[in-house]
DNA sequence: TTGTAGGCGTTATCAA
DNA sequence: TTGATAACGCCTACAA
């Protein structure tokens, strides 16, 4: 039994033709149950396992789809994969994995490798929000979806996280504790989503005729030594503020830290609240941090499964943007966030 | 041009029968040097893309592997994957992903998916190094390699970090550097890494002619939280210890968080060294931790290498252990170490 | 130098 | 109820 056994040795064994040990393993047409079952018998005793990719050829699809990464699996890609994952694999269809790592050589041949793989779908992620160029399908016309990532592209589409509405749930979750005197200390300003979480936290404060002038927002890398540097500067340029709104949790880390080595107390004399919510780096800060949570998951899962509705034909389009989470734990001070 | 061409298309538009293209196709038999290049030209100007699946069907190659992970894409699988992805990929292999996420059925369901689609060989990969139950291949003679795993059986192939060479790397660093009382903070005991590199520090320590009593090998989670318990401990019970090694980089931030909360200057007091290199986790420390690297991308590279020559043939089997690198950064007080 | 025919493993159609 | 036969897209002897 060296050679991998094919339907043909499960008709020969079982005594009839390969079209009929066809239909017996796929409950297709009208056989004698005694057959099917004999079929059937044989085809388990062999262990026979349907050549999938003889069955493709033949079928119209592979049930297979490509996921193309751009970023090196950053911090984002995992739980992305396991939504997509998980979403495709109850549909019980197949992920290639592709790091492009931001080379758009090495794109163009995955995309060609999995085109010429027949895949009925392409998935692509970045760890960014901000425009890319859209994949070159080389003239082919499989669905695309992009998930994390943005194209110009009209037609294409796009789902990202709401980052404006989740710097609004953070906002509105300190003013509604009382803080008054809010700061913001983020990442690199050539982000897009610096910008649409900065403009909404303004708005919210400004509908709490709260002052959010322009020193109250520090920009810098997305690192936890950012974070204590931030710190530093606020305690000795604007040593009122009550509240400091991160841009991720690593800045909130470091932020946190030196705060505390400062002999400010958090949540009592300044509140915190990260974004992210990564929990090893939230449980790891002193005291547990608030974080937006962007749902990385939900949003693998919900691209595949709007993946499947492109490969089944519907025609979605647009940037969607997906709600965020506010986890509360003990860093901001709220009731019952001790975590 | 709505269906993808065909060869069959090419050879049409081309004027030339199926098995000309096919030759011209792929530089093989004898043909006219102005057929072969019109061709060509007429596939490049089709956007000919062979079909992958129908050349599978007789080579007995397909060029495809499966990776069959099962944690939950946890910090581990990034570094891995990025090695495994980059040695496949340039060897033109494409890779499935599937996350069995420690259910033995979905593993099985992954196993016969893959199988179906006749994959060259499958890689297996865990997150920690304690014996796993052995694929169950369902009678087929696919080449298997596990990562980051093992199993009981002696004829398969592992490849593990050398968590002791690592442990000692970590251990003669700090003796080298002068220290004499050092402790080892560490996970919970059931993890075979955890006893393997306790044994090492110890011999280490043994060797010059150090001691290394029971009560300073402290075992909890692998978290922050445990890190700052550990260090409330070793503060009262054992006041006068001069280094740490953690046996993770979450566990040396929050003990080096609490040490400092508490007045004790690190290096200088008492100097820390963890385990991972998780760079985003290091950098946060302050200062900057010197921690020992699992080298995960090399060993994915490795595991991928060896994949491709078990399914070349070649018969590696046993537990194949890969040497740690010890970074080298602040927290260990050594010379040019202020990274 | 090129075309034909058979096969890779499956499924589906149509006779028998 | 079952068995040929023709695809699916491609490759490779072998024949012309």
């Amino acid at each position: 039994m060296h050679p991998i056994p094919t339907i043909k040795d499960v008709a020969l064994a079982a005594g009839v033709s390969i079209g009929t040990a066809s239909k017996a393993l796929n409950g297709q047409g009208q056989l004698r149950d005694e057959t099917r079952r004999r079929v059937r018998a044989v085809a388990e005793e062999l262990g026979y396992q349907p050549n999938d990719l003889a069955q493709s050829l033949h079928r119209k699809r592979t049930f297979m789809v490509g996921l193309i990464s751009t970023d090196n699996y950053g911090r984002f890609s995992m739980p992305l994969l396991e939504g997509i994952e998980h979403a495709l694999g109850t549909a019980e269809l197949s992920v290639f994995l592709c790091n492009a790592a931001d080379d758009s050589e090495r794109e163009r041949r995955h995309v060609a490798s999995l085109l010429s793989k027949r895949v009925d779908g392409i998935i692509v992620t970045a760890n960014r929000t901000d425009p890319r160029p859209p994949l070159d399908l080389l003239g082919s016309r499989v669905p695309v979806l992009y998930a994390l990532a943005r194209v110009p592209d009209d037609s294409a589409l796009c789902l990202v996280p709401d980052d404006a509405q989740g710097a609004r749930l953070a906002a509105e979750h300190l003013v509604g504790l009382g803080r008054r005197r809010i700061a913001h200390v983020t990442g690199p300003r050539d982000y897009e989503v610096v910008g649409l979480r900065q403009e909404a936290v303004r708005e919210v404060l400004v509908a709490a005729g709260l002052a959010f002038p322009e020193r109250r927002v520090l920009s810098g890398p997305w690192r936890a030594t950012w974070g204590r540097a931030a710190a530093e500067r606020l305690l000795s340029t604007d040593p009122d503020i009550d509240a400091v709104f991160c841009g991720s949790d690593e800045i909130a880390l470091g932020l946190t830290g030196a705060l505390r080595e400062r002999g400010v107390r958090v949540p009592d004399d300044i509140a915190v609240v990260g974004f992210d919510n990564w929990e090893i780096i939230a449980e790891a800060t002193v005291p547990p941090l608030t974080s937006v949570d962007m749902r990385l998951r939900d949003l693998g899962h919900e691209a595949a499964t709007a993946l499947l509705g492109l490969i089944d034909g519907e025609r979605r389009q647009g940037v969607h943007r997906l709600p965020c989470d506010l986890v509360v734990r003990a860093s901001s001070g709220a009731a019952g966030g001790a975590s």
